[in-house]
DNA sequence: TGGGATTTGTGCGTATGTATG
DNA sequence: ACATACATACGCACAAATCCC
């Protein structure tokens, strides 16, 4: 836990102990936190520090205040970090992944420009079949920098956070872009989904880039309609 | 302008005056603002409320901030105001709507479910096709309760903005939800969309909320792929 | 119903850290 | 190296909304 806190602002640190207590289940949706003096006796901080690792995570989705009242836990707390209002989630609770193809490929020229990679780069392709509760729901193909994807390759064939996975070893991002779109199923995507050819599937692109905006992955997924979610609320 | 601005809170009137010199173009995008010291003489007000103002319109996405150096108006302000990075469009120039049926109904339950409506209660229903340069893109279902359709009845063969005719009476909408699937075409949407029966479409299901958290509008808009651009970012 | 205590919101001043140019 | 600019952090005061007895 207490690792290297030490160097990140006050209000930061704040902010993770906070959300600590609500990942732990001290604080549950709907309850209410200390008053922002108590927790200023408590962590032993300025009202300022209090305030602004409030600010964020009201921000952020995950708490809630209003003026003379407790500030609160929210209810349905979105997805948590990073999501300005927007949710993105698959249905179903027993998640999986199956490799189908791992390779590096010359080919996929699209996926590099996607990548800002030069036509004579070599990319790491992937296509996977994401699973729920035993059943398919959707075919992914994704593309990578080959120093990103020496990276997930030890993992490819398991179920893993992506975004953590490459946290894990130092690399981040900064920004995602998603387009979403509509396709009729494919027979080889049928087969694989067990659905009937020419069904409509949801598709995703996304590209993320990484700190230095620069493009650490291009994928596509196509989703069944029935295990796909997709909320955007604007306030 | 200067309506009773003084009634609000400082840094909302330092944010709106920030907003109103990019609208007008003195500030244009890219270039750089005042130092927070030269805008607190400017505005004669503390660093503070500076600061709380242009955070505001960083989180906006209409500035950028970073350390050490001026703070500047975002290039590509996203959609201006309000939207956390959403972009939704539909890809065309010439832009015009058909009316296909409008009327009083006390059917469509499902709608009144989503509207928060009695089941005995009326609601006004309009379907209406919509078209960019000449071809159809998109068929709309729209569901008001009946004090909203009695203003939009009188527009509703026009091409018009559904907020801004709803605002110029004083209506105005905080909080909109949509959610996004893909269905096959069936023969009465193919044909009147122009496309073969079973071709996937996106629908778009959204739910508007009033100034007092009740909803104001129920739609579900099913377009043909080609028409339809759905970008997402997330920062 | 009322009114006082509590809690968050707004605003000011000041000082220091740290990245930029 | 230096000045500038934004970031973090402290303390104080009062306003406004809520809560609770």
């Amino acid at each position: 836990m207490g690792k290297d806190q030490k160097k990140l602002p006050l209000y930061i640190q704040i902010k993770n102990k906070l959300v600590s207590n609500i990942k732990e289940g001290i604080w549950k949706p709907g309850d209410t936190l200390p008053s922002e003096s108590q927790l200023m006796e408590q962590y032993n901080v300025s009202r300022t520090t209090i305030r602004q690792a409030i600010r964020d995570l009201v921000q952020n989705g995950i708490l809630e205040t209003s003026r003379g009242a407790p500030t609160k836990v929210k209810e349905i707390p979105e997805d948590g970090l990073g999501n300005p209002g927007v949710i993105h989630h698959e249905i179903g609770t027993d998640m999986a992944v199956i490799l189908l193809r791992m390779e590096k490929s010359q080919t996929h020229y699209h996926a590099k420009y996607q990548l800002s990679l030069p036509e004579t780069a070599d990319i790491f392709y992937m296509e996977r079949l994401r699973m729920a509760d035993g059943k398919p729901i959707a075919i992914q193909q994704s593309y990578l920098p080959l120093a990103i994807g020496d990276v997930i390759e030890q993992v490819a064939d398991k179920k893993f956070d992506f975004f953590s996975t490459l946290g894990n070893h130092g690399i981040y991002h900064t920004n995602i872009k998603e387009h979403v779109s509509a396709d009729n199923a494919t027979q080889y995507e049928a087969d694989i989904l067990g659905v009937s050819a020419g069904e409509a599937l949801i598709t995703i692109e996304r590209t993320t880039l990484g700190i230095d905006s620069k493009p650490i992955e291009y994928s596509t997924t196509k989703y069944t309609t029935k295990a796909f979610k997709y909320t955007i609320e604007i306030d």
